[in-house]
DNA sequence: TCACTTTCTTCGATTACAAAACTAAGTCAG
DNA sequence: CTGACTTAGTTTTGTAATCGAAGAAAGTGA
């Protein structure tokens, strides 16, 4: 199944941008919408009423008046259609079902071992999602068909070919390369499964959810690997073989530059991943078993392990550095387990601000991405929902 | 005057594109407009209609027959309405007069005194701009409207808001910081006039000629300064301030670092532009004037200016190498002075190729920019015709 | 009770395009 | 040289999306 590409039609009064704003209560009425989207108020009740003959909005009873008549409410439908989401990590995978707007309704972590192969780690968390979805009290009140999954997006922590789902020589996931997802997953659930790399969902519902008025914006995530999601011109940038934010072996100064899984050495991965610096505390003699000992360190201000936050962060800031020149984005926020590491954040806004032209960081916003933990499913479930309501 | 940002419907069908078609001969016929376009017969017949009513097309004759009714023939105008062109340098700017179609009609290059300061050089140029229509033998042979001149395009080496027209610090323009282009030539032609970056032509220019059918391109323009622009979704991309693309001072490893005129060291200009090769050739007491004797030398096969102008590749690649990782463009394309220089471009491609994600390298083209010296002013010309074939 | 507001719908008018039927003008086989 | 077939282009009609104006619905407040 060849998924096609991404809404054309996302900006500017489309049936999804009028459920978003309903969906985060910019907008409570007709009006409200007719307002918001620059539609005329004919327009804007004819595609209301679609979308409620559809099941994907309803009204919920009158408003409060404003000195007129009062506004026939608007909401999307609790308990009606979700979609499911998986965010798959190196050890961990966050699985949800959210509604028709984006929301999660219900969502949990699980661990998984990538090195299980796909069909077993994909079963599980296929299997994890309908448990969710049947398991979503409002739902199971009925058979209507409002009440059904509508989709699966899911979050790969390596490079997807999104056209086809399929995965592109990953470096951290033994077995999966060249692995159909979208192929295999299509075989189990009998609704659209889209694919995608898991930093492009994080952009994706980080921008919709915290930065939708922008248009240029850059999205770091910087987790055991390291990756970036792009959005230009409000839209997910993919690029021409969809591996665009594919930072990840970058070269930077380092020295010594440590090898790198790809062969090379001096990588960004090999110097500023969660992996790299698990490895490089290790092989300074200090017993840490995972991310979270890291992190842990660094937060209680052990100073080597400090010191490596900080040769992180340079390393992340003089990448950005040369994709913020070139490509001038409003925003550059950075997601992922590293980035309530202050001072890997500090020393990549020191390096950003120092070796970027003054005009590209005159107003960039430099942030940490806000959603918390939900940002990957939220980015997959926008997905599905920006395929499965432009297909009704 | 603030101009309106870019074409939204320069993609599929559109008046421009049309044009452009019949320009570049890809399309004779109505009928071949209907096929290219995917529009209906109708709607093209329409349309051609219309843009022959406002003079912008023109039948010429009937073609030859392929087995049924012969096609009447459609071209572009020749000697009717055009648009002026200036693609300011730092020693010399190419002036032009374009038809609507952006081919050249009329074009001359002159030497220029950036020192002498915005209203005398831009004054000179435009005289120029004026001799060059009016010289032009066809256009004089009557007063109709369509003879006139619609519009100027000007590219300027230098940081530009090309919304507003004005041009933000400059690095090698002396007196020239915040001087607002658009403005003081709306007050010498009293047609519309886009003002934009120089490389950002370049890659209009490039793109619409050579690679339209590409989506995602980056072009870099290697002379005296060193720029390069941005084409994403087949638009050109100009990010939050307008200064994407703007590479010269992303720095790059070096040893020394040569100092920079923006007061850093090791930027990329200093390493990789032309005027940092007349230095470093100076430095190490080679008499070379300028640009043009240091590509001379290096054809020669001088040792000095082949090391430099490797070393100016390596720098390049090593930037474009985080470009094309974070981009994943189809096309990277230099051009430029420098881009006929062979150890410089083919140590580039080297770095590239070393330095990148398979990948994205994978199906990616590395070229030289074919256009030639009328890139600049191809470009320019298109951006005016765009918003002047808009507006009509 | 009446003027006024806000909300939402209804009803043409407009625009942009397509589909089909038709006219125009040719080729080519017999 | 005639008729079947092709290609080119126009005309007519239909459809979908959207807007604008008018009005209906439902309120507020003096």
């Amino acid at each position: 199944m060849t998924i096609d590409d991404a809404p054309r039609d996302a900006l500017r009064g489309g049936p999804r941008e009028l459920l978003r704003w309903v969906a985060t209560g910019a907008a409570v009425s007709r009006a409200d919408l007719s307002r918001l989207s620059g539609l005329s108020p004919s327009t804007v009740s004819q595609r209301v009423e679609a979308l409620i003959s559809q099941g994907l909005l309803e009204e919920a009873g009158a408003g409060r008046s404003r000195g007129g008549r009062r506004p026939r409410q608007l909401a999307v439908p609790t308990g009606g259609a979700v979609v499911g989401a998986i965010d798959l990590g190196a050890h961990h995978a966050r699985v949800g079902a959210l509604d028709l707007s984006g929301r999660v309704v219900q969502a949990r972590t699980l661990p998984v071992r990538i090195e299980d192969g796909p069909e077993a780690v994909l079963g599980a968390l296929l299997a994890e999602v309908a448990t969710l979805v049947d398991g979503d009290p409002a739902a199971s009140r009925g058979g209507s068909a409002t009440g059904a999954l509508r989709g699966v997006g899911i979050g790969i922590p390596g490079p997807v070919q999104h056209s086809t789902g399929r995965i592109v020589s990953p470096s951290r996931m033994p077995g999966w390369n060249g692995f159909d997802v979208a192929a295999f997953c299509a075989g189990r659930v009998d609704v659209p499964v889209i694919v995608d790399n898991d930093a492009n969902l994080m952009a994706l519902g980080a921008h919709r959810t915290a930065h939708s008025e922008l248009d240029h914006a850059v999205y770091i995530k910087a987790g055991t690997g390291i990756g970036s999601g792009v959005i230009s011109s409000g839209r997910l940038h993919r690029g021409a073989q969809g591996s665009a934010g594919d930072i990840s072996h970058c070269r930077v100064v380092a020295d010594p530059a440590p090898p790198c899984t790809c062969g090379n050495a001096g990588c960004l991965e090999a110097v500023a991943s969660g992996a790299a610096l698990v490895t490089a505390l290790r092989e300074q003699g200090v017993p840490v078993s995972d991310l979270t000992g890291v992190i842990r360190l660094i937060d209680d201000g052990d100073r080597q392990a400090t010191a490596l936050a900080r040769q992180a962060g340079r390393a992340v800031g003089e990448i950005l550095a040369v994709v913020v020149n070139f490509f001038n984005p409003q925003v550059v926020a950075i997601g992922g387990r590293l980035a309530d590491c202050e001072p890997l954040l500090a020393s990549m806004r020191a390096t950003l601000y120092e070796r970027c032209l003054p005009l590209a960081t005159q107003t960039l916003l430099i942030e940490r991405v806000a959603a918390g933990q939900d940002v990957g499913i939220t980015g997959a479930a926008h997905l599905v929902i920006d395929h499965v309501v432009a297909a009704a």
